[in-house]
DNA sequence: GCGCCTTGTGTGACCGGTCACATTCATGCG
DNA sequence: CGCATGAATGTGACCGGTCACACAAGGCGC
């Protein structure tokens, strides 16, 4: 024990040497668990460690061994709940293999910008994990050099990509049609989308799933609306929506969408679930207590964010191959706010 | 510009040099603007320098000058609202002045499991923020060991610290006083509080700041209720409190307990405002558009992640001195959820 | 013209580890 | 009994920067 209290610069392999009188290589050799250490010298050292509080240094280790036991993630936000969750999945299973992990908020999704931010997660060494569900996302994922070892978190690719390709997803697609098929079952018409920004595209998982569930029950297919992340965005694309007689079933891209579809609905007068129908996903902690409660589609964020660090853990390290491509099944989870559509139409 | 596509070693200082033809040393003087350095030769250096497509390396950079321009956040939790947006804060603050974040998460509050987290923080080098809202952060907050440099994110302080203390807060005393003194202003006799894990203790802040505002008012004091952090525990506490009759208003410890308190209500049946007024705290976005909307007091969480890493900022080089203890004011956001008590009484 | 200060540049050691190789000594085997 | 073999340990260089200092050249005062 470090009994003096002075502040004075922590012990290195070499102080430990000389206190255990054995050259600092044994110190390294004791420290890595090499075979070949005389077991009463290795007591010895272990009992020099123990004095003097050492700590291997990170930074010395990661300097000579190249190997730095540090993952950067880069997000375009840390506050919504998907995200966050991922996140908190990341930390705990690198917390868990003893790695550090960094992070880096893609504030804009303007090249230049994702690109110095990609530089600088690029410098901390170590592996890369991109959360790459927004148009930023996606670009930083593209602009990472090669070499570089790197997970990107993404949406349910169009088609099964090679093998080993360093990429994790949840079923959102799946998800999406589970959603989409359920109000359909209850009796709607058709089933509108507010999407999430990436979902935009056509190639998007969820907008996908959606689709393909309208086109296999023969439904009309309404052009997706346009919504941001938060409840403000789904609010307005909501006010959009209400407005529309014919609308009797609405889907969003996330929870937090859905919250603000709600309000709007509710603004406008028209009840959930009597009239119109609405279903989110991803089921964050604030859906069960909605009024209505929220129909959504449950997603395990925090596993795919393990996932997400167990494959660039298997890549940095030779060690145990991670599973290829760990999906997590998505749940739907009925709560009050979808029901039949009104019987008088 | 590298043309060469092969994933090479990055270039070093010393081949940046030789392609100069020049010295190291000369190379780091160009690095780090230092003035004695013939502009002709600068130029060589830095054309060499865009050739190699060189960049410093943080980690030798940290282990030869000791500074790392690094901050590691610990935090309970990255999920919840409050704590997420002072991630947020810090990374942005931290983006600008070039410093690297790292997150460890504290997800046991047990002493050792802390002590662990705050080592494995202090072995990553550079600042310290402890978010210290909650028993986990408090008590990682009094493990950091001496001569670390750290800030941490606490509740209003019981009495004025003295100057220089490491710390920062949103005036959530102050908040909670507000909040509480808008609802005895709606005529209600007295206030009731859900708090947050850390709240029950008699020197929480926002208890403190409740309990001023009612011993102002003359109002009774009602005991507590021990919330969680989500919805969920919000639910709990708020079905026992809706069994009351007497309760007219509840101040929650934030919004997502106040959501549950919400649900707990219409669950049981008494309408909100009309029977029960309900008050959150933080404002976080979802907060606007509940129905009812939420009476809610506003915390710039962001701008106090900001103010942690000024701080910080400011202990680690000895540049512009920051201001002591940036406090950002509270402010009360009046919506639907909070009203006068039902006339019957 | 000599010393002296300033400017520009180079050299060697160092930060705290790892790695490749050298060295010593005990052991096994032909 | 001599030598190859392996275990146990030590030495020097190296990772990619910084720091302290040495040193040469040029300008200035006297």
């Amino acid at each position: 024990m470090n009994v003096t209290g002075h502040t004075r610069r922590p012990a290195s392999i070499r102080d430990v040497a000389t206190a255990a009188g054995v050259s600092y290589q044994t110190v390294s050799r004791v420290i890595n668990g090499h075979p070949s250490v005389r077991p009463s010298t290795r007591e010895r050292v272990l009992a020099a460690i123990d004095e003097l509080g050492f700590r291997r240094n990170a930074t010395a280790l990661a300097l000579a061994s190249g190997r730095s036991r540090a993952v950067t993630v880069l997000t375009a936000n840390t506050t919504h709940y998907g995200y966050a969750s991922i996140l908190q999945g990341i930390e705990e299973a690198a917390r868990a293999a003893s790695y550090a992990v960094g992070i880096g908020v893609l504030e804009s999704a303007e090249d230049a910008a994702v690109a110095a931010e990609v530089q600088r997660a690029a410098d901390a060494g170590g592996g890369l994990i991109v959360i790459a569900y927004d148009p930023a996302g996606v670009r930083a994922l593209g602009a990472v050099p090669a070499g570089l070892p790197v997970v990107g978190v993404v949406e349910t690719p169009a088609s099964p990509p090679a093998g080993g390709s360093p990429w994790v997803w949840a079923d959102d697609r799946e998800a999406a049609y589970q959603a989409t098929r359920h109000l359909l079952a209850l009796g709607h018409e058709t089933v509108h989308y507010v999407a999430i920004p990436s979902s935009t595209r056509r190639t998007s998982a969820r907008t996908s799933g959606w689709r393909q569930a309208l086109k296999e029950a023969g439904a009309p297919e309404p052009r997706p609306v346009q919504g941001s992340w938060g409840p403000a965005g789904g609010h307005a694309a909501g006010l959009k929506l209400a407005r529309d007689p014919s609308v009797s079933a609405i889907l969003c891209g996330n929870d937090d969408l859905a919250l603000g579809v709600l309000r709007a609905l509710h603004e406008v007068g028209r009840p959930v679930p009597g009239e119109v129908s609405v279903a989110g996903f991803d089921d964050a902690p604030h859906a069960a207590f909605l009024t209505p409660s929220l129909t959504t589609v449950r997603l395990d964020f925090t596993g795919l964010g393990r996932a997400a660090f167990g494959l660039l853990h298997g890549v940095l390290e030779e060690s145990a191959p991670v599973a290829p491509h760990p999906v997590s099944v998505p749940e739907l989870v009925v709560r009050e706010s979808s029901g039949p559509p009104p019987a008088d139409r």
